[in-house]
DNA sequence: CGTGATCTTGATGCTCATCAAGGCTAGTGG
DNA sequence: CCACTAGCCTTGATGAGCATCAAGATCACG
């Protein structure tokens, strides 16, 4: 007989898959199928690991990212559970590409992309992954936000709550606490500052009891203080 | 008998968004002649308009940005002639939008996006909407570099490079001379700096005779030596 | 010829980067 | 079991980059 952990494992993240898409469009049974069948079997990755795809993460946390021609790095966007990514169509230059940030387990979405192009069938699909899509460029531009017109305070605090909302939407976070394995030198690289502004940033809101951090867990306990001071909206 | 300006803008227009389409995809005759009866007739637009989409920029500059709470804006993306947007779809929040930055040109887009769906035979028109698509997604990600790792000299000098070559590709701009029609504001509030540090950033830039402001046009006297400033890959 | 938009300049100080060093924790090998 | 190492977090000191405020200059245009 199987394991627990190979028998319980892949069904997890089937059903987080398929809550995902869920989330995002009406799949037809056959489509909710498709998509359970797609996510049976993980592969796993250690931290570090360049990731090619298409493919969609299930579990773990992984980043767009660039190298710069002066050693530095650029994060772009985090990735979590339920995500897409194409580590090679990312976009134009070599440096570019997908960045595993803890040990991850993801499935290939090739089945999923050709089941909308090649069958004019499945519209659910079709949909739902044009809404990943669209909803990756909004995360792009609230980046941009932060980027140009947030100061460091509040940089953090947006991305914080921007990670919250993904993470609820999947079941993996709720309103006071959500997971966060990310280290200062990642939030540094994603938020252009420095690692040790970050850390004096972090120390601020915890002074101001707006977050706690322990053993890769964030609490929240002002959701609505931090929205407000970063103009975060819902 | 119609006036020249009647006659000859709309082909002018048709000729602009047909070389944009050629080089990004290969169509065919049918799909070019599409394209053409799309652009033949053009809508006009002043500074300042709200433009709503799907539709593509056939002259004149516009921009993606957001207004935020306090009041500022920020500018997502710049958006030139043979450019497709989307005004509505603008992914999320309501504070966001297309804006013409110059008096402009459109044509509706619609036309184009539906052959795509439709009917299954337009593969290079789908294919040259992809590729617009991901383009565009690129421009986002080089924005985020700026934002997030260059300083202002730099981003001033990597903007003004990228915007020359895509003006380049339809053919607004050479190697040394663009048409640079935005305010030093505009300017600030896409490269997250204030007016006056951008003002004194393009001074410096001038100083070292790395480009040159007259009457709405940059010239560029050494394009090498800004893009090693900025470290902008072509 | 005046009026509003845009560009320019100077003065001042905050935000954040940088440099340098020390501490904490977990994992490793002797 | 303990020294050793490697990440990661933390702290202090210093200064650069850039924002802000205020005002004047220039330009475009009716």
């Amino acid at each position: 007989m199987l394991s627990d952990r190979t028998i319980i494992r892949p069904s997890r993240s089937a059903e987080l898959i398929a809550r995902r898409f869920a989330d995002l469009a009406v799949l037809t049974e056959r489509e909710q199928e498709l998509v359970r069948m797609a996510a049976s079997r993980p592969e796993a990755q250690t931290t570090g690991a360049e990731l090619s795809g298409p493919s969609l993460l299930t579990s773990g946390w992984a980043c767009r990212r660039a190298r710069l021609a002066d050693g530095s790095r650029q994060i772009f966007a985090f990735l979590v559970p339920g995500d897409l990514f194409d580590g090679r169509r990312l976009t134009g230059r070599a440096r570019n590409g997908v960045f595993a940030l803890t040990p991850v387990e993801t499935i290939s979405a090739s089945p999923l992309l050709e089941a909308v192009d090649d069958v004019d069938l499945h519209h659910g699909l079709a949909d739902a992954i044009e809404a990943m899509r669209t909803e990756q460029e909004k995360l792009l531009l609230d980046h941009i936000v932060r980027l140009g017109s947030l100061t460091a305070y509040e940089r953090l605090a947006h991305l914080i709550l921007d990670l919250r909302e993904r993470l609820a939407r999947i079941g993996l976070a709720d309103e006071h606490r959500l997971p966060m394995p990310l280290t200062q030198e990642t939030l540094a690289d994603a938020l252009g500052l420095s690692v040790v502004h970050v850390n004096r940033t972090l120390q601020q809101l915890r002074r101001e009891r707006l977050i706690e951090l322990r053993g890769g867990v964030a609490m929240l306990p002002d959701p609505n203080g931090l929205a407000d001071l970063c103009g975060f909206e819902t």
